[in-house]
DNA sequence: TGGAGGGCGGAGAGCGCTCTCCCTTTGTGC
DNA sequence: GCACAAAGGGAGAGCGCTCTCCGCCCTCCA
């Protein structure tokens, strides 16, 4: 209609959808954000004019007034002043677990409109530009992922009282919202399946004991024994990693040759364990029978399938999202934790 | 020194700087920026009162008057008017390949202060809100990981002519930028591996033929044995998927018994491959020798392990960022496209 | 010594939006 | 019929920043 025929040169603002629906900008603003009663009437005029002129709310111009910016940030965290070059991080992004935990937070953030920032934090300086970021308002809130029991993330976040989520259990207890799953009755359900299974000399090969993952999978599943009448269960650590696994079966079986039950703490180190299980002619789960955690795709792309004991991680992030929305639109000022049950997947292992 | 002594209630702005610092809020603006020459003097004091106040300067406002976001968007697209509930996404992002992209990404942007937005586009409608999105100036430019090839993004961002950088060559010629790896000589690695070591039954299992990847790693392969003198090469199709790739074993041992060396053009298929192979009693690599490709954590966490065609992900991620900040600081305007060349990794399998 | 020119800092106008205030209109009770 | 309330819409002030203009001052050359 006027002259502004030059096509992708200038968005449309609020400013034209209320020249177009003949009312004034305010009146366009609350009914895209449907702030108090507008006539029904104006209301559809208004919601023509948007489509009409194609309009789409500047996010920079609502973030400015509003002090929101509409994102959260997802913080890969293990500040412990790591060497930069420590391939560490990188073998972490090519965990499954990573992408999981990306897909779970999206499905709930997609529907809200909230962006999600990923972000690094690989050393101090990083954890101190988190908490900053989200002081300054980058960021309306932070899901974190912390790798690390001595990651100083978790402290720096609890001590700013900003909204923020974790993954886990922090290392130490501190004032700051989580989500994890049952630990304990994980392992009791992996201990009572080797023990219906018939198993006589049950053994463990746990993750890192510094960790609350690595310890509480360890003593839950000890506990359980015990209560099985079974006084002592030998452990190896296996720090997590496919090679540990392996590494902490060729101990088991040295040491242990009577073994016929493991549970290993983590897919990850099972399948490692599986590995060495074969290489030493051993039969799963004949011989030996093998209960993993996580129900990662290691556990499928196992050879025999993994039984384990499933832990929900997308529907755990999607929580973690949740929990961080309700925080910052202060539908929820205190801390939260909320625990997921697990669930015994068998398959073929045990 | 003023009544403001209520903390982390109001941040400091460029106003409060150049109070402190004796200046106008323009000057403070020309040394964060590093615009024009200022009086090291002064630039000097800026600096102190950027510090002693703890400035940090807001995004949005920045945003707002430039234009500019400085933030990207990593783009996960398979639009193709999939279900809603389709677990294909699920997996894509169980698999480790997202994960190192993001790795390779985010070691290119962390150092410029680009942030990261992660985004699904599911359908019709969520590719059309990418390319407004970048349109409309909510991100400054996306990286697109489409996963098929009748995937409709990659044309939208090319007619509407966005900063846009594809992993991997589009399905269809179109003036986008993208980064591929050199499939062709990769094929030919492999096979002439194979060749060397003396297979005289060659096959491969490809990955799924509607893709580039899948059909020039098949074709490149084939065309590199036609070299080595062997005309035929069966073929099967795994579909990029770990059972794809038993089935496809177990079909062509099944119909080619006498083959001793396989080419499976992802290693998440060879380890399928693997174990069917394992499970007919053949020994790898003695009796068949196994190549896979992409040198993923699946190719380490198979038995034995895979010698495979490595593909740098991380590199060629790393690359997608460069670029599209090039197009983006109008450095570049013209697309691009990068290629990578193979290597291939010896492991056990071959 | 006067004038031109360049280097450098300040003033101020917005960027697009929200939100508070205020005004108009309409409804309601006495 | 009047006072008052309530509801709906408009005007306009910023949010914090960048960037264009403008003016000052210092230098250099004629």
């Amino acid at each position: 209609m006027t002259s502004d025929q030059t096509p992708a040169q200038r968005l449309p603002t609020l400013e034209d959808v209320a020249q177009v629906a003949g009312v004034s900008r305010a009146t366009v603003s609350r009914v895209i954000n449907n702030i108090r009663n507008v006539d029904p009437q104006l209301h559809k005029i208004v919601w023509d004019a948007v489509s009409t002129t194609g309009y789409v709310p500047n996010r920079a111009a609502r973030s400015l007034v509003t002090g929101r910016t509409g994102s959260i940030a997802l913080v890969v965290s293990e500040a412990e002043n790591r060497a930069a070059d420590d391939p560490f991080l990188g073998r972490f992004f090519s965990d499954p677990f990573f992408g999981r935990v990306v897909g779970g937070v999206l499905s709930v953030l997609r529907p809200s409109g909230v962006h999600l920032a990923l972000t690094l934090a690989g050393d101090e300086d990083a954890c101190a530009k988190v908490v900053a970021d989200v002081r300054q308002g980058q960021v309306d809130g932070v899901v974190v992922l912390s790798l690390h029991p001595h990651d100083t993330l978790p402290r720096l976040l609890a001590d700013a009282a900003v909204p923020a989520v974790l993954y886990g259990r922090p290392a130490a207890p501190m004032p700051i919202s989580y989500v994890d799953v049952a630990t304990y009755t994980g392992a009791k359900l992996a201990a009572d399946h080797l023990a219906a299974r018939g198993c006589q000399h049950v053994a463990t090969i746990s993750g890192s004991v510094d960790m609350p993952a690595g310890a509480d999978r360890l003593h839950g599943f000890r506990e359980a024994m015990a209560k099985q009448g079974v006084a002592y269960v030998p452990s190896y650590d296996g720090g997590f990693t496919h090679e540990g696994g392996e590494r902490a079966m060729e101990r088991l079986l040295a040491e242990h040759p009577e073994t016929d039950g493991v549970f290993v703490a983590s897919d990850v180190m099972a399948q490692g364990a599986l590995a060495v299980l074969r290489d030493h002619g051993k039969s799963v789960p004949d011989d030996v029978a093998v209960v993993g955690f996580d129900d990662s795709s290691a556990a499928l792309a196992s050879r025999p399938q993994l039984t384990t004991v499933r832990q929900p991680v997308e529907d755990m992030a999607a929580e973690m999202a949740r929990l961080l929305l309700a925080r910052i639109d202060q539908r929820a000022n205190r801390t939260t934790s909320v625990i997921f049950d697990p669930e015994l997947i068998l398959r073929a292992s045990a």
